[in-house]
RNA sequence: GCUCUGAUAGCUCAGUGGUAGAGCGCGUCCUUGGUAAGGACGAGGUCGCGGGUUCAAACCCCGCUCAGAGCUCCA
């Protein structure tokens, strides 16, 4: 029997005749042994594969070394995969569940009956090092679903995932040592290859996502092919814990909770100057194309009915009884969308009037799961920068302009990078499927002719219409949603809204939904870790601190506080313990100007000036230039 | 909501079935300072709340409250 020929085409353009059923590990063995070495997995024909796995027709290839991102993925599935084999030597009744590579790292789930400990995970990482350390090759099998059933005979979680396949498909298992898989794959080729990992946690996660299912143990960890880059991650995390707004909040005494409201923050002086700050910028922003509007905190559940709210989302809501009729038929708003449609079908509006944009920044309260909360970022009382944008459909293209032009803006004035997705319709929706067409067809094109780039999401759309969402990324790196632009055609059909067109008939508007901030609790909670709590000057809460060298200079330091604040700067004077002690607290409280004023500045009325991490370099100026500069960083919001 | 973990001074945390600890912060006094901690003394706690076990509970057990991690990634 001759051998069958493949065509291997590789990267570079080069084709290569080898035997049917080569494997690409053999592929990159003949393109040379520095590759064969430093292989770890293939892409063939679009697909990520083993290096053990046959080819069987022509294809494009291309070797997976640690430089490739895409082999990441393949390293991760094959730690978890060590990790339960590690688990299943120290715990041998654990039962396992699923063991997949996620975004950051891997996890794998177990049903144990006792939780595991901290101590637990230690031994099983050690475990691990033991296992990568045996060099165990990754066998792949096939079987049938029955020897399947043999194979996975003790491991029930594993039998019912292995019912959801036909009775005559293949299925794969992996083997490594003694542990056994149910797995597509592909894995590394032995467990030698996992060098730099970690485990980071353990918590509960119900078995498949279902809150009704048990709750089986979550071991989460992560790898990397290079002990720099899982440094790098590590690093990461604490930076990330360093910057947590909880704990600047607390430090820098912005906010506070209390128990005895969940889930709602007490903003302190300090962040109350933050928060009104922020409010005023966006206030400021929406002056002129924007029409302001306060609307009642409290509706009977007749508009929630009406607006669909009572059916879908009553669960959210806080419900407030009404001593009268002893039943709990009004709710505190969880969204202003109503309060506004009611407004705009209160009067007659003509075309001409289109579009109207009603702001509103009240506060919402919504009843999130109290295991959700956290933070400033899952609140259940909070105020969005929540627009209503009514006009007509011809004008949809050129408003998303607008409004896309006015949500990047605001990111860029606190230097935050933002990135764009388009949202599709969902599988839960309302609307017919030509509604739809047209919808996604008008929002995308307006996209489009903002010349934004932008990433498709499939599926991700709001029930009633499709949505672009903005992400910003902070400075290291976290990727946040924040603002959103929904087109809703449903909205007017409910509310019965009309205008009057030019041929003097009523005609349905369009509403535009639109967020910038997403709500002024959570923009300022990325805010503090986006700048690690050393506010850029015209958002810190108190701008210069200024102190005297002796108390023999206080006279001349409050009299420069009295100028600066006449100036409308927010300082104030610390005049006890040493100078080296109020320098270095008014640098651990990250403000951003320190004024010193001693003999010789009193006597020439000047200041010397030190700027917030700029250590000792100091610059004497008078005191006049020093409130022009203050004032030309608060007026120009300077991030430096 | 569910699983696990935690709750001790304003903050960060140590601690033990038998009298409550540290550092920082706070107060008073001394020091009168030139750019990231000057010194002394002192005040401050029903050890989250409610029950139980015990001669004795802040510590062990149960319930509650609040907080933290996780509950989307699918052989």
């Amino acid at each position: 029997m001759s051998t069958e020929q493949l065509k291997i085409t590789l990267p570079n353009g080069d084709v290569l005749q080898m035997p049917l059923g080569t494997t690409s590990g053999e592929v990159a063995a003949h393109i040379g042994p520095g590759l064969a070495k430093a292989a770890l997995a293939a892409v063939v024909n679009g697909e990520t594969v083993g290096l053990m796995e046959p080819i069987v027709e022509d294809a494009e290839i291309r070797i997976l070394t640690d430089r490739d991102s895409d082999a990441l993925p393949v390293l991760r599935h094959s730690a978890a995969h060590i990790l339960a084999t590690s688990v299943r030597e120290l715990r041998p009744e654990a039962a396992i569940g699923f063991g997949p590579a996620i975004d950051d790292g891997f996890y794998y789930d177990f049903e144990v009956d006792e939780p595991f400990t901290p101590e637990d995970l230690e031994a099983f990482e050690r475990k691990m090092i033991d296992v990568a350390a045996a060099d165990q090759m990754f066998e792949r099998r096939q079987v049938s679903k029955s020897e399947a059933r043999d194979l996975f005979s003790d491991d029930p979680l594993k039998l019912e995932r292995l019912e959801e396949f036909e009775d005559d498909e293949v299925i794969t298992v992996y083997a490594n040592g003694p542990f056994l898989d149910l797995c597509k794959g592909p894995h590394i080729k032995s467990t030698g290859g996992l060098k730099y990992f970690k485990l980071t946690s353990a918590a509960g996660a119900y078995w498949r996502g279902d809150e009704k299912r048990q709750m089986l143990q979550r071991i989460y960890g992560t790898a990397f092919h290079r002990k720099n880059d899982l440094e790098e991650h590590l690093h990461r995390l604490e930076e990330a814990k360093r910057r947590d707004h909880r704990r600047l909040g607390r430090e820098l005494g912005l906010f506070q909770f209390h128990p005895v409201s969940p889930g709602a923050p007490f903003w302190t002086p300090r962040g109350t100057i933050l928060y009104n700050t922020l409010e005023q910028f966006v206030r400021t922003r929406q002056r002129e194309d924007f029409l302001e509007v306060r609307t009642p905190l409290m509706y009977t559940k007749e508009l929630w009915e009406q607006s669909g709210h009572w059916g879908k989302y009553r669960e959210n809501m806080f419900l407030v009884l009404d001593n009268e009729s002893g039943e709990h038929n009004m709710s505190l708003k969880p969204m202003n969308c109503p309060s506004h449609h009611l407004y705009y079908a209160s009067e007659t509006h003509s075309y001409r009037e289109l579009p109207l944009r009603f702001v509103t920044l009240d506060v919402l309260h919504r009843n999130e799961l109290s295991g959700a909360l956290s933070g400033l970022t899952r609140v259940r009382q909070f105020a969005q920068d929540d627009c209503h944008v009514y006009l007509r459909e011809d004008q949809i293209a050129e408003e998303v302009q607008f409004l896309t032009d006015f949500i990047l803006g605001h990111y860029a004035a606190f230097g935050l990078e933002s990135r764009v997705k388009f949202a599709t319709r969902p599988e839960q929706r309302i609307g017919s499927d030509e509604q739809w067409d047209h919808a996604e067809a008008e929002l995308r094109q307006a996209l489009e002719s903002t010349g934004c780039e932008y990433d498709v999401e499939e599926g991700d759309g709001a029930f009633y219409g499709p949505k672009i969402d903005f992400h910003v990324t902070d400075s290291i790196g976290r990727s946040w949603q924040l603002g959103t632009i929904q087109l809703d055609y449903s909205a007017p059909e409910r509310f019965g809204l009309e205008y009057v067109g030019s041929d003097n008939k009523p005609h349905r508007p369009v509403i535009i939904h639109r967020a910038v901030c997403g709500s002024f609790e959570r923009f300022i909670a990325i805010l503090i870790e986006h700048y690690a709590g050393a506010f850029p000057t015209w958002l810190a809460p108190e701008q210069v601190r200024v102190m005297s060298v002796g108390q023999d200079w206080d006279e001349s330091a409050h009299q420069l506080v009295e100028v600066l604040v006449k100036a409308g700067i927010r300082a104030t004077l610390q005049s006890r313990e040493t100078l080296g002690y109020r320098i270095r607290e008014a640098e651990l409280h990250k403000i951003p100007y320190m004024a010193v004023v001693g003999e010789r500045e009193a006597l020439d009325s000047t200041v010397a000036v030190r700027e917030r991490g700029k250590g000792k370099k100091q610059e004497v100026m008078s005191r006049d230039s020093f409130v022009s500069l203050l004032k030309e960083k608060i007026s120009t919001r300077s991030l430096t």
